[in-house]
DNA sequence: TTGAAAGCGCTAACAT
DNA sequence: ATGTTAGCGCTTTCAA
């Protein structure tokens, strides 16, 4: 009652074990008649590859991992769900790892599944790729997701909100918000840069642009509700959110505020997933495009980790702003 | 500059493999100098053991499987974040498998995955174990977490609800409620039978028991704004959630029907991670032991692994209410 | 068109 | 107190 192994499958089909791993690895012709055999053996004796057996003679390890900034965040959770399913047709399977926004946690969980993985997907928490270089080398592929890096020797999948946030703004610009306030998110984040400078150069081109409106935050905090707070007290009309945790806080805490009285106040937010989450319907959204970033990244690990040998490609999806019907 | 193996580490340190692999392993005596020795090589040549190896040999694979619900729910996501930290000392790795509340993924995941890893964390989606048993066998262990399974053989970590539950109905019914709505999760799951029961207990023993304020949900779907918006139509003045999910959904819908006017309205919810999410101030809540909850499967999933041989156990950790303080 | 066999890096039984 | 070695299940080169 021992797991079959390939041998037993051989003897089975009167072939030998070399045949049997053709047949599943499609690595050299089989006859018609002999393949039939050799598949009606896996099937009858319930065979399935050893994993382990397989990765000590190739190498692979049939494992990608990704790294998250925060598990906990829809936007994060929706993107493992999603490449997890597009890894699914594939033998690989997919290892989470939280950072939780740390730094150290980041490059300490890189040094341990290094010799664990085939490659990692990254959406990265540091600066700069100097470090993680450094400790993944440069044999294992690694795939950047939603946040860029300098001088990265790596394909990275990301989204562009710059032309959204403007478009944003402008909107509100032109619906008579002159105070408008922004909370960003870490300050060193590809994302937030972006963001904030689109936030930045339209409130600059229409004169309006007052840097105490400006705060930078950490969306990891949960302290939303009390930035919110502060932007009300130095009169905002009108809030900018920098990515849909936040906007779920704020929006929560707008809703408190208006209880005691506070009206007229806007607020743009983001949404990650394209299934409408707590239905937060009176807030403007910055919509991204989370399934195709999922794909794509799993598209490029794998491509990769099958020895693509390519120049390092950037993949750039559009953000999409949903103005909120006033009802 | 191949990647070292032990045999490298063994001539380095003027020893045999073997004496390296039980250094490594800690598995017999080693006179302290030639330990040292071995240590020596090991940092030296950055030596790291090939685990498809170790694989190949033992059987084991180093990895264990956690079978969510619904990843995006905060509850499941910290979950897996505090599992995984104590996993990390081990040299087990934890893979994340979304089922998205659906049976039939859940058994996909675990046919898939049961030949690639040593146990199961389950957090099942399923009505009773008898599918699972047939897929995961007697050989790897399960140990289920959250929601109980009928005549399960495995053990079994959960929290205990009921009496947080009756303790916040009757803190309601003392303040005055007598028409209290109840949205219930999926009906099958252990956790749901467990509150909802508590909740139809309480209200029955103080004879304001009405089945139309009973509402059978699923937390999966995001609707909840429509239940809370129903259950205010047949005139509750308070509402029981029965998760975190559905309880931040309709916290966020009590706001906006207060801004048209609705008072009075008291909420109980769920929470599932003490660090306070979304500054859900107004509400009161019903605090999980997650941390405990994870550090309990954790040990117990390692300790099967390990070959514990023990009857199956059920480790029941109860759940605490806590009153909002009125501001 | 298929088979034989070496060997991937490790563990552990058997030696000494 | 430590060494020798068979063999885990598979891939792949070489041979037929």
């Amino acid at each position: 009652m021992d797991k079959p192994t390939m041998k037993d499958v051989a003897r089975y089909a009167g072939v030998s074990v070399a045949t049997v791993s053709h047949v599943i690895n499609n690595s050299r012709f089989v006859a018609p008649a002999t393949k039939e055999k050799v598949l009606k053996g896996i099937a009858e004796l319930n065979y399935s590859l050893d994993l382990s057996a397989k990765s000590l003679k190739t190498g692979r390890k049939y494992l990608i991992a990704f790294l998250v900034p925060d598990i906990s965040n829809p936007f994060f959770s929706t993107l493992s769900e999603e490449i997890e399913s597009h890894l699914m047709p594939s033998q690989y399977r997919l290892l989470l790892a939280n950072t939780k926004e740390n730094p150290e946690k980041e490059l300490a969980h890189l040094a341990a599944l290094t010799p664990l993985v085939d490659g990692f997907i990254l959406a990265s928490t540091l600066p700069s790729s100097a470090k993680i270089k450094r400790i993944v080398g440069t044999r294992k592929p690694v795939v950047l997701l939603d946040r860029r890096l300098q001088d990265a020797p790596w394909d990275c999948v990301s989204s562009n909100s710059y032309h959204a946030v403007q478009e944003g703004t402008s909107y509100l610009l032109q619906h008579g918000h002159k105070r408008i306030g922004y909370i960003a998110d870490l300050p060193h984040l590809s994302t937030t840069k972006e963001r904030t400078q689109a936030y930045i150069d339209c409130m600059k081109d229409s004169g309006y642009f007052d840097e105490t409106l400006l705060i930078s935050a950490r969306s990891f905090a949960r302290k939303n509700h009390l930035h919110v707070r502060t932007l009300l007290q130095r009169g905002v009309s009108a809030i900018i959110l920098s990515n849909q945790l936040m906007a779920i806080e704020a929006y929560i805490e707008l809703n408190e505020q208006r209880l005691k009285g506070v009206t007229g106040i806007e607020l743009l937010g983001f949404e990650d997933s394209n299934q409408p989450q707590y239905g937060l319907r009176h807030m403007h959204k910055i919509v991204q495009p989370t399934q195709t970033l999922a794909r794509s990244a799993a598209e490029r690990i794998l491509k990769r980790i099958e020895g693509e040998e390519a120049e390092p490609r950037n993949f750039v999806f559009p953000s999409k702003l949903l103005i909120a019907n006033n009802n």
